[in-house]
DNA sequence: TGACAAGCATTGTCTGACAATCTTATTTTC
DNA sequence: GAAAATAAGATTGTCAGACAATGCTTGTCA
């Protein structure tokens, strides 16, 4: 959840507890917890060496992400989902991207555009030099300006929450040859319809880039995920 | 957030913690805090009789669901919402709620459509009766009835959260005289449509509620709320 | 008036504890 | 031998109390 707004000096005060979240965060999207899998919380105590009032309070911030399953009793667990629920993520993600692609349309300012411009373009270096970090880092400077020109900060905000939960999906489908580069010129599109002012075809590139979105994440997925 | 599926047997252990941040935030819906005024630990521990450590916990749910701020070595404040941020959320609630409608209205069964037609009428005798409480409760199984029309648990996650944050917008409005009545009209208009199976009209006839109830909140409350 | 320091209030965090609940292994029963 | 009952162990829910770090208020000094 990079900051959107290059101007946004407010920075927050780094608890152990936004630290050790950040932390948990990392780790689930890197993959080093299996989906379902049970975390304890001595354990997380004794590997993020805080205590477990501050550790219980980090597990209660990625609950609200949704990114682990919090139970009562019986505790913390990486969250499990299932493609029925990705695929309702996709199809929400899609409207909303595609509202937020629309208001861009019309509000984005030379400075917003320059930098989705250059955004992608450093994405399709990444693409070129087969580098996943610098594909995520590039696509998150790219839909931060996005987010940033949509002017709404309840759709980003909705938007960046789902985005997280089907990240890992993300990673897994952009490995399948040739979907990065085809996500490459979907994003083009898109920036194209931006800046041309146009609206609507923004609205639709959006919606367009997450269906093929969802359609590479079925097929890298078949069979990975829970019923 | 009552369950909408009558068939919901999960029902989760109330952990104190739990019941703290229920009562909380029956406390904010309820007024019984204004937006804005700072909460203190010490304080709420007193009240609620629970510990810093749950109660804290309890917090951190709150502030996931925007009910509260929560900023490091300030502590909780209760949210206060500008009128833009506000806006943004009738937008957003349009969208989603539209999305909603249309998918309802191909997915309904007879039972789900039942449901809506009893929590109308129940609705127009509360308005009759002047019974916001009634209202209120009524409105909810509307609703309820209508999400899991929708058959999306991400759609309806997502508007129960943004709902949850306009509440007291809400309650302001309907104090209005007529629109209650209006509201009720609205609803009708809607569930009309989802009678015919007319997905784009129940869409239209969601959206224009939400536009309406908009209007009437912004009426309701002009200076009220923060800049 | 405005900068500055002291003092108080409040939050951030830890430790240690114990009962309630869940899980697993063991024993009993048919 | 498989199912049911039980006991043991592990884990979570919750609390109390402590203390340092930070924020806020107020009074002082220029």
């Amino acid at each position: 959840m990079a900051s959107m707004d290059p101007m946004d000096i407010k920075v927050v005060p780094k608890t152990v507890l936004h630290l050790a979240a950040e932390n948990l965060r990392q780790a689930i999207f890197s993959g080093a917890f299996q989906p379902g899998e049970r975390l304890v919380e001595a354990d997380l105590c004794r590997r993020l060496d805080i205590s477990r009032a501050s550790l219980r309070e980090a597990l209660r911030m990625l609950a609200a992400e949704k990114l682990i399953t919090l139970v009562p009793n019986r505790g913390p667990s990486v969250a499990a989902i299932s493609w029925a629920e990705a695929e309702q993520i996709y199809d929400v993600r899609a409207l909303l991207e595609g509202e937020a692609a629309c208001r861009a349309a019309t509000r984005l300012d030379t400075q917003g555009l320059h930098a989705m411009r250059s955004a992608l373009a450093e994405f399709e270096r990444a693409v070129v030099r087969r580098d996943p970090a610098g594909r995520l880092a590039a696509t998150t400077r790219f839909y931060d300006a996005l987010l940033g020109g949509c002017d709404s900060a309840v759709i980003a905000e909705l938007l960046q929450g789902l985005v997280a939960r089907i990240t890992f999906l993300r990673a897994r489908s952009m490995q399948r040859a040739g979907r990065a580069r085809e996500s490459a010129a979907e994003l083009r599109r898109l920036l194209a319809r931006l800046e041309a002012r146009d609206a609507p075809g923004a609205r639709a590139a959006a919606i367009e880039h997450v269906r093929c979105a969802c359609v590479a994440a079925r097929a890298a997925s078949t069979g990975v995920l829970a019923a």
